[in-house]
DNA sequence: GTAATATATAACCAGATTTATATGTACTCA
DNA sequence: TGAGTACATATAAATCTGGTTATATATTAC
């Protein structure tokens, strides 16, 4: 329900290729609140031409294969501009760990630890990874930077929660009696 | 892929319905880590028995409608002891509203202020409900309530942090040029 | 010659959600 | 008294969304 308007978000600002779109946009500004993989990509402009909010053009291209470029129609901005207004609930949190840790009485601490500690690994890289995307703003357009750094501080700031939960519970599980 | 793990975890105390499955422990324990509907507990209850981690019978009862109560069986037990001890990849983080607040840049503030609001409200809301659930716990097997504790005081931590980002972010936003 | 990069798409599968349907009891409101 | 509704229980069918795998072509780099 959101990947087309996620879609559309990107080219409100230009035009652009399925290939642009996930290796530009998805993998690089948007991965750490929405992802989604090519194929799935292709698919949604197909529907989003067909319901008249992008065209598509090939462009010929001599050095590499063709390139289909999609641009929004006014029809897609006006679709978007609705959508921006609409309530969107929190999605339901599902983490196939947390099942793990809610049944793992039957564990031994030392093996409770190591669950915890290897979801704490996971978190600590993630955190490198916001660091690392830290510096990719240009500074041009302060208010489209600000709501950026916006969603980049939420992602921040849930892994930097995930991280002190974690050590805490590893803490609480080694003093556990068993 | 964990939905039937979770389900096995839960008949690993009991034997149980599907519509017990569902009413008594998802919509309750387990609600804030994951969540499911009847239909989908139903057929992962015949995939289970297909499978042979559990086994099921009818009850016959007379003033109320028959009940099939699934058990788990010991290679349900030898399955669920095996998926305890496998990593389960941190999920990654989809969120229609952060796509919105992204795009945002378009709208006036207050327009922007007004999402950030019903964030706000939906999260304040959650925050009750985690507060209503912390009274139910029985005191009986500590281990396990000791894990189940843990579980919920992560959801209360990811709310809370909800929260302070998104007053944080109503202040940003307020204060930003147009 | 092999791999990597750029580009596009088809086929299929798995998981989650919505909607509908069925049946029996009990309760409530007019 | 009768009509509607809620609760307990089970399942089927359809749909949507996301993900995996495979396939195809062209160029450049190693």
């Amino acid at each position: 329900m959101s990947l087309p308007h996620a879609i559309l978000g990107i080219l409100g600002y230009m035009p652009m290729t399925g290939y642009d779109l996930k290796t530009q946009a998805f993998d690089k500004s948007i991965a750490h609140f929405w992802s989604a993989v090519l194929p799935q990509i292709y698919r949604e402009l197909e529907r989003i031409e067909e319901k008249g909010w992008a065209t598509s053009s090939i462009e010929i291209q001599h050095d590499r294969p063709n390139r289909r470029v999609y641009s929004i129609t006014d029809a897609g901005r006006a679709e978007f501009a609705r959508w921006l207004h609409e309530f969107q609930p929190p999605p339901a949190h599902r983490e196939a760990f947390l099942i793990q840790l809610f049944f793992a009485a039957q564990l031994r601490s030392d093996e409770i630890v190591a669950l915890l500690e290897g979801q704490l690994a996971a978190r600590q890289e993630q955190r490198a990874r916001f660091a690392a995307l830290e510096s990719a703003f240009d500074g041009d357009h302060p208010r489209e930077e600000a709501l950026a750094r916006l969603t980049l501080d939420l992602g921040e700031r849930i892994t930097e929660t995930y991280i002190a939960w974690l050590e805490d519970a590893i803490a609480l599980v080694k003093a556990l009696p068993s």
